[in-house]
DNA sequence: TTGACATTCATACGTATGTATGCCAGTAAT
DNA sequence: ATTACTGGCATACATACGTATGAATGTCAA
């Protein structure tokens, strides 16, 4: 059946899960309601009941639709060969093009780091999945010297800090400074500057 | 009159503040409820509206007591009679410093980013007052050749980023990595990887 | 002792919430 | 043509929420 005539082949279900995404990294899990996610997915009231059965499994599923795509292209760039900074400056890349198609990612992160308690199962599996690999590129660059001594753990996390931290305050900086991250310029921008950041916070001083 | 006679001078007001904190952090301010407020500060459910007059209210007072103290603190350190890239570190030091009295500062502040909407005021006058000192004493370190070129805005965000997001992690990097934050020693280990990574980010390349 | 004031308390009210239920429309196979 | 099935829809229900109200209690000055 073809469910929503005006759009070309989007089922509810998918705009459930896009409205969705939107609400729960803006407003939070226990900020967003059902009734505003069905409303705005032009979906009635018992949509996420029947493809979702719970609110709790709707967010379940928002998280698995942005964190596992996020996965692959960490992973894979982890695999290129090449010397272990431009192995961590393609990993970064990676992350803001995936948050390029996911711009929620961030807000949706930390969300869940804030709430001090354990982790949604999806976050924790991310995380035990992307860390140690930033963190096995890093010893490499530490063994073959291209990279500074100190905790690899917490250099990883110093470098995840930059693409999260820096999408999460765009609107902000729009606000506060005169930086319109609006256009894709300045998307662009932000990019090379965390690409520069982090080559200069990891690299050794010759 | 003496409101709580077990512990020594705590007023109900200040109970509330404290326990909303936690929680406004934690759960988020609609995740968070007044009866769980009240309940976990031993007080009725009317103290709220009495002592604040309503939840926004307290969610700003809460805010405020968080925000006030952090704001004297940075401006101090950018006051400081020392070379750029010292009076960052010291206000890095200086933040790593209000964390460890306010552990839930981060995860409030995040999620006044996270929301996407306009923050609270309060949240906007603590960036629009802190970031210019930070940018000032960017341009300082660039002016004397000490700090590298790039935009002063995006480098102040990559400095700010580490002390929030290490500290936002913290429970995350225990239950991931072997690290255990519950120890004051690795506080101060986080304080100083965190300082050199600032200073190596900024600093210009021999 | 009395009276004024500050605070605490129990309770009520209207609304918003997640979920359950039962009915209807369209499609595809028999 | 009938049946079975999938998806959509309106509505109901119990609970949880923020806030309002008024009575009770304690403190202190006069």
């Amino acid at each position: 059946m073809n469910p929503r005539p005006g759009r070309p082949q989007e089922t509810t279900r998918d705009s459930l899960l896009a409205v969705a995404l939107r609400l729960f990294a803006h407003n939070g899990y226990r900020g967003t309601t059902i009734r505003e996610v069905t409303a705005l997915a032009n979906a009635n009231l018992g949509a996420v009941t029947y493809h979702f059965g719970t609110k709790e499994e709707l967010y379940r599923q928002v998280l698995e639709s942005v964190l596992g795509p996020l996965k692959d292209r960490v992973s894979a760039a982890s695999r290129l060969e090449a010397p272990p900074l431009d192995r961590i400056e393609a990993m970064v890349r990676a992350i803001f093009a995936h948050i390029r198609e996911h711009p929620e990612m961030p807000a949706l992160m930390v969300r869940e780091l804030a709430s001090g308690q354990a982790p949604h199962h999806q976050i924790l599996t991310t995380f035990r999945e992307a860390l140690p690999l930033l963190v096995g590129m890093i010893r490499d660059g530490q063994r073959d010297g291209s990279i500074r001594e100190g905790d690899p753990v917490l250099l990883a996390l110093s470098t995840l800090a930059q693409p999260i931290y820096l999408n999460l305050a765009r609107p902000v900086i729009s606000r506060v400074a005169g930086v319109d991250p609006q256009h894709g310029d300045d998307s662009d921008r932000i990019v090379e500057h965390v690409a520069a950041t982090v080559r200069a916070q990891l690299g050794r001083r010759p």
